[in-house]
DNA sequence: GCCAACGTTGGC
DNA sequence: GCCAACGTTGGC
């Protein structure tokens, strides 16, 4: 299984309203760039990802699954070779993992959420995941 | 094919 | 609100 980060300001689109659409998940539209694009492309269906509130909270607020690998993104015009994934929620962190945090902690260092700052699809390593979910007090 | 101008992202 | 990073666009 492989591990990702996907970022989203929460004001357009929460974690909140992720977990309320329930176990059927809801394509993850709008991803416009190339590099994060081609991460979309490498998701399998049972891998997981943290879901990033940028802008607003700056942290981790829970996990997500894929469900469905890629498709062309609907949202996207006519030739656009722009790709969506199905998501669904899987759980909130007890304790959400700031930005802040990560950055104080030397083993996150090389997070791509720190040395790609801009993309918005990333890969998160075992060892990565593992801390992160640890800080957020997340057994599973 | 180069590069300046411009737009967007996202932290501060 | 500012600015750095970075992607895209368009003139040449």
């Amino acid at each position: 299984m492989a591990f990702w980060l996907i970022k989203s300001e929460p004001d357009v689109w929460s974690f909140d309203q992720q977990l309320a659409k329930g176990a059927k998940g809801e394509p993850w539209t709008g991803v416009r760039n190339h590099s994060a694009k081609l991460n979309l492309m490498k998701m399998k269906k049972g891998d997981r990802a943290f879901f990033y509130h940028s802008n607003i909270g700056k942290e981790i607020a829970g996990i997500i699954e894929i469900v469905r690998e890629h498709y062309p993104d609907p949202t996207a015009e006519a030739g656009e070779p722009w790709v969506v994934v199905d998501v669904r929620g899987v759980a909130k962190l007890p304790q959400p993992v700031t930005l802040e945090a990560i950055k104080k902690e030397s083993a996150l260092k090389n997070m791509a959420l720190i040395k790609l700052s801009r993309l918005s699809v990333q890969p998160v390593t075992a060892e990565e995941w593992k801390l992160v979910c640890k800080l957020g007090q997340f057994k599973g």
